[in-house]
DNA sequence: TCCTTTCCTGAAAGAAACCTTAAAACAGCT
DNA sequence: AGCTGTTTTAAGGTTTCTTTCAGGAAAGGA
């Protein structure tokens, strides 16, 4: 597993390195945007972690550019206090996690892990879980039609399936930016899918928890 | 919202703890270091503000301490030495922002409130003990699926078994401020996850230590 | 031992979170 | 502008969690 970690403050750097490499990573290290920004358009990578204030070229740019380029290697965005309302634009901008400073060393690694044990054919068309499959091409689960955000929901469940999102993180991503969407937005589609699930006969469900949000399962 | 502030200058401590007041926090005032990191530690703050220059331990010194303990409140810190190179060193050591002296008090309520808005990095990595393994991510104690509140106070015992941890620390952790909560709210909660560890047949238990509080463990 | 204090526990009331539906607002077409 | 399908708003109903209450049990002191 290799992991890129573009991020100029030395000392940090270098003491999170360690760690990942104890963890059994293996980690390159760059400490300016520009070299992180080519590095990262290689490819090779399983994860990316961008630091946002670099010299030369930010986090966000890499980000961008990167997915521009279509690269769509996991990465998660770090950043300090100052630029921390940037979370959403960046989820939007289509990060994967966001981890504010300082952080344990050991949160980054978790969601490292979690990133990459994650089904790789994320942005091709067609996504599947259990007896589900979603094609993003014609906007379809299991040949019936979906709108627009339909879809953007069911794709972050079926990204990670197994695994409670919160409605906070869905407002962030589909909602995007100032996050003034309204809770009830998603328990509105949330009805909705669920009805559709059923239609389909599908064993997978959207289970409710309660005060920290859904998941996509089939048990 | 409660605020710890560790000054010794008394002037200006009482005067920053008013304006603080006025905008409606919650106000806890030390005035040397060594009741500061008692308190600090207590982790029950929003937000901790240390002096650097304090009588029997500086500010740097219970920084340290907290961070040591994995004690993750944000922290400002206050000095006279405006030099580049001490606000960098602090940065390094987990204070989350830095403020010259002199400053305006505004400045600092300023500060605060962005710091405290700003949004929390969800631990997501497992916590375990013995043969207990919570899964903050999908709010599961070995499985079985915990509310909100159950996920708080379990996490508490978890993060310290063996501990002594009292009902006053948990209500002002999980019910906060101005201690709005009963102790039957957590008799309550105790109870329950009583039966949830029966259940789970876990070695572990939580043992209840008259008069000063409850500890988690499989003694 | 008896009495007081503290704690435990189950059941019920209350509050908050969530669900559902339908209608209004909006956006993209022709 | 009018039509169509999508998204948002709003309201009332439902479920689940949290708090409250009350009676009983355990612990400790006199």
């Amino acid at each position: 597993m290799r992991i890129l970690y573009v991020e100029d403050a030395t000392f940090l750097a270098e003491a999170v390195k360690h760690n990942l490499e104890k963890q059994g990573f293996t980690v390159d290290l760059t400490n300016n945007g520009e070299d992180g920004l080519e590095n990262a358009l290689s490819d090779i990578y399983d994860c990316v972690v961008l630091d946002i204030m670099l010299p030369k070229l930010s986090g966000t740019d890499i980000l961008k550019r990167m997915r521009e380029k279509n690269v769509q290697t996991p990465v998660i965005m770090l950043s300090a206090l100052s630029e921390v309302e940037t979370k959403i634009s960046h989820l939007d901008h289509g990060a994967d996690d966001y981890l504010a400073k300082p952080f344990k060393t050991a949160e980054l690694v978790a969601r490292i892990k979690a990133l990459i044990r994650r089904p790789k054919n994320i942005d091709i068309s067609d996504i599947t879980y259990g007896d589900l499959v979603l094609d993003k091409t014609n906007a379809t689960l299991n040949g019936e039609q979906l709108t627009a955000k339909e879809v953007e929901i069911i794709t972050e469940f079926m990204k990670s399936p197994e695994t409670l999102i919160s409605k906070e993180h869905l407002l962030a991503k589909i909602w995007g930016e100032d996050g003034f969407g309204e809770d009830n937005y998603i328990e509105s589609y949330i009805s909705r899918i669920r009805k559709l699930l059923k239609k389909i006969h599908s064993k997978a469900r959207i289970a409710t928890i309660r005060g920290l949000g859904y998941k996509l399962t089939s048990k």
